[in-house]
DNA sequence: TTGTAATTAGATAGATTGGTCTAATTAATT
DNA sequence: AATTAATTAGACCAATCTATCTAATTACAA
């Protein structure tokens, strides 16, 4: 029997599809046709394509935070190890698919930002747990004195958080791995006590 | 007797329509109204409406890399001091304005990076353009000493311009000012020597 | 002044989009 | 087996978008 094609896989498809080619670029029919369902389902599961939008943020979200709670949970590296382990992995994976994904809420933010209101919300909900995942990281690095604090957690993890972002728009410009690396390079110098 | 519009009034037009709501986001139509010019001008300044993104692009490279140029040749200040009191200029810009602005090569990177080649082309050459000025002025001050050699300049050029583009998004994801001030606060950190 | 070029408003075409609706089919439940 | 609920394909609609075209007007140059 074919595994049935839920909720969740369309929000997936969708995830996908407007981290490839953003939010305008990707019809409802391209979504329906992808993810392998019918139009009256789509229809039945989402209110409309915002509605359903704002859903693939926030599945986004979670999906994410939770592989970056898992990596950062990881007790045989210190808070900084693992903080630097996590984006090694991240871009490793970015080079795997030649660099052409990006960052949802980072695309979303852009193409909808000043649009509709609940878009902005949620882009700012969903970046808001990644940093909250981050800061813990970041202070208990801090207090077991192996991250710098020449920078309180909340700025050093937006630092970090805009560092990593802005990385991925000049990635995603054409400039491939060469900003990465300089992240990298960088992460390193700012965490480092 | 009322001043001309020209192609270069369109332009500016559209790269402060795109900046603000995106590419997609802004018809041509509202594009000819609010630049007062009619549809068949438009037509006869522009092959289509992605020869005009490509254009605005260009523009707005320039328009950009002028002014940064301007800043950064000031010679009562050092190169550090003159990176600083540019970022804080552009940031001031953008609290003055509510924070509604962005950066037009982010957006357009993000909204039309892997759709078409002619667009990532645009982008990563303008990119290209503001990390050319920016290294010109950390190179001189590494040169003088007055700029941290930790990290060479052009991967300290990227990452500079990554953090930047990167609290830009942050900020517009509606946290505002908070990503700008860490931004500045770790710029100063990481080009003391 | 006359003739040429540029610009205008706006009708219109053609394509695409998001979203609804229906009638048939499939799956689940009792 | 009988009934109810979910899902399907795809026709369909209204709105929107890019782009073209025309006919009238304006600006400018000889």
């Amino acid at each position: 029997m074919n595994i049935k094609h839920n909720k969740e896989d369309v929000l997936r498809k969708g995830m996908e599809l407007f981290r490839l080619n953003g939010y305008h670029n990707t019809g409802t029919k391209e979504i329906i046709k992808e993810a392998g369902i019918s139009r009256g389902s789509f229809y039945n599961f989402f209110i409309d394509k915002d509605d359903f939008g704002i859903q693939v943020l926030d599945y986004y979200g979670v999906w994410s935070t939770d592989y970056m709670k898992e990596l950062l949970n990881d007790t045989n590296l210190n808070p900084k190890q693992r903080l630097i382990h996590l984006f090694d992995l991240f871009i490793e994976g970015y080079k795997r698919d030649h660099y052409k994904w990006g960052c949802l809420l980072v695309g979303m933010t852009q193409e909808l930002g000043q649009i509709n209101p609940s878009f902005t919300n949620a882009c700012e909900r969903n970046f808001e747990s990644f940093v909250a995942v981050f800061q813990a990281c970041i202070e208990e690095g801090q207090a077991a004195g192996v991250i710098s604090k020449k920078q309180d957690a909340r700025g050093l993890t937006l630092t970090m958080l805009s560092m990593y972002n802005g990385a991925l728009v000049l990635m995603k410009s054409g400039m491939h791995h060469e900003p990465l690396e300089a992240f990298q390079t960088q992460l390193a110098l700012i965490l480092t006590p």
